[in-house]
DNA sequence: GTAGGTGCAAATCGTTTGCTGATTC
DNA sequence: GAATCAGCAAACGATTTGCACCTAC
């Protein structure tokens, strides 16, 4: 079995384990997020999902992945802008390294991390339940674009207008 | 000279420095962020400002906050819910500390954390600018309150409502 | 005097919700 | 056959914006 399909059946198991229905628009954003690479935006879950269910309404894939999220096997990146994404591979804290110009994600590789809960939880007397680190930078293909552009000016107000917040 | 005088005084000559104007709205604001913990709301600093400037509109707060964060005086930690948060002591990144009950933040002491931004800028090729670690969990007041709430069905449920994203 | 700033109200936009008819179990 | 779910449209809430008037310089 493929990776994508035994996590598909996890979902799928822990859904009606709690009793809930397997509907045919469920089904569908449960492959979908399966089968990611763990970083979509309920517009691009909402996109998929209707290239099979082309009248799935989009509130219906927001309730979805509330679910999913709420059972927590669904991690989710919000962004102040709105542009959160969903994670349904690895739900569970990870770094994350984002381009700010192309909104690109990618899971970094990152050394002796899972010892800071503890020690922020000794030295402050919290208890930690959850933690987030992301990295923001510009990715190898954007940074080209940007020296391709050069330093005319269309390059540079084209690097002004990318600016977005996070 | 206090730290929060030398701050604001700070605030001001960038404003100055970069051909803003100084209207008593704008120094009103720089007053509340050089002054704050550094986790201060849009509408805390709305109230704030209100004191001395009942007739300040909510806009110009969000232009003035939008203004300083562009200059890097500010720091911005945005969450997706919308409750954002504004620092004006430490406009750098560091990690914070958030309970997830009452929305207190506190900046933790992490030790050795300076050399991973370099670290995934070489595995990955990206040009690094900016990143983030939040911790969340449940402050020692909150914790208290919880104990004391007991396993009633009552605390149970205001547990269950309390609830937040982040 | 004038460019820039303020206040107001309306617009924006991702997300949530109330309701009615349809569907899973 | 019910209780749950989907679709729709309206509501929501933080933030942004257009515009006419005002004010710091």
């Amino acid at each position: 079995m493929t990776e994508s399909g035994a996590r598909l059946d996890h979902l799928v198991s822990v859904l009606k384990g709690r009793g809930y229905r397997l509907t045919p628009q469920r089904k569908a954003v449960l492959q979908i997020l399966a089968a990611s690479d763990g970083h979509l935006s309920v517009e691009q879950i909402y996109a998929r999902v209707k290239k099979d269910f082309p009248m799935t309404s989009l509130a219906t894939v927001y309730k979805t992945v509330t679910l999913l999220k709420e059972m927590g096997e669904v991690l989710e990146l919000g962004f102040s802008d709105g542009g959160n994404r969903y994670d349904g591979r690895k739900p569970y804290p990870h770094p994350h390294l984002i381009c700010i110009r192309c909104r690109k994600i990618i899971d970094p590789e990152v050394t002796a991390l899972s010892h800071l809960p503890q020690e922020v939880a000794s030295s402050t007397g919290y208890r930690i339940v959850n933690h987030r680190l992301d990295f923001f930078g510009i990715c190898p293909e954007c940074q080209a674009a940007e020296n391709q552009a050069g330093n005319n000016s269309a390059g540079q107000a084209a690097r002004r207008n990318s600016i977005r917040r996070w």
